[in-house]
DNA sequence: GTCACTGCAAAAGGTTTGCAACGGA
DNA sequence: TCCGTTGCAAACCTTTTGCAGTGAC
């Protein structure tokens, strides 16, 4: 049998998954399970395309009493840390975070709407022992993005 | 033969060449090739690593009359969208620019001193294919950025 | 009861903008 | 001379921080 590349793995986040696997990691940690966190979760799984902090904020904002923007901030910044959240580049040079798992993955993103798929496998790893060689680097990781139209709007 | 993807292509960005280019492209395209401007690229051309809008302000500032944080800004703006810089985001999500040439590239970001090679041939075409195939998205581009130590830090 | 978390409000950065004066071609 | 460019200073936007009060476990 050649030696085909592994066909690459699309993953999509469910939304109970990920706001149990949170509040599971958070209990491990040891950090606490607050109203406004909840509220901060439930926020973003409501998202279809990469968000702001700023954005959060604002749409957190229209409910009463609603989380200080510190507390966004500060929630976000620990759920990128662990992996929950991913860091997402767009074409036009801004960024936003959207939904993950813990683990390497990478992203295809729609220019038009701005949907974004996760997958894994890149098969980069002839490229990588190449450019090794050739540059006397070291390579530890890397970062992949994908930019296209997606089936609805192509 | 079998079908062996290219080897990456390496490239170095000569500071004469990348000058002289870039003043061509303002030429061409009826812009004026100021004191200010030639300042900056002079500066920019000293960075061993990314650099930073505001950092690269800062630097002028050393000199006697230096250019102004606005002319800093729309220049490095300007450059960028024409090619003349690349845009580094580096692992710890903070991003910076580096000089380059008009067409496709991709880094190899040296995670500790910060050196940067660009680089052509991702040879991603048989994973595009597949990812295109398996999410019927319209692939259009890319963003790769490999991440290591470099012979000297490693 | 303890200690992590919250909200506020201020500070800190970074980036953009309007406009009158300037200076390349 | 013409018109793109500059510099200033203010406005704007995003993110961070200190601290006293609150609430999860």
């Amino acid at each position: 049998m050649p030696n085909r590349p592994p066909s690459p793995d699309t993953v999509r986040v469910n939304p109970d998954t990920w706001k149990h696997g949170v509040r599971a990691s958070w209990h491990t940690a040891g950090s606490r399970v607050t109203e406004p966190r909840a509220r901060v979760l439930d926020a973003i799984m409501r998202y279809q395309t990469p968000f702001s902090a700023e954005q959060l904020y604002a749409d957190l904002g229209h409910a009463a009493s609603p989380p200080g923007r510190a507390t966004v901030y500060r929630t976000i910044e620990q759920l990128s840390g662990a992996g929950w959240l991913a860091r997402i580049h767009t074409q036009a040079g801004e960024s936003g975070y959207v939904p993950s798992l813990p683990g390497h993955f990478h992203h295809l993103v729609c220019t038009r709407c701005g949907a974004v798929i996760a997958f894994q496998g890149c098969a980069l790893d002839d490229l990588l022992i190449r450019l090794a060689a050739q540059t006397d680097f070291e390579i530890e990781g890397h970062l992949l993005q994908l930019y296209g139209r997606c089936a609805h709007c192509k």
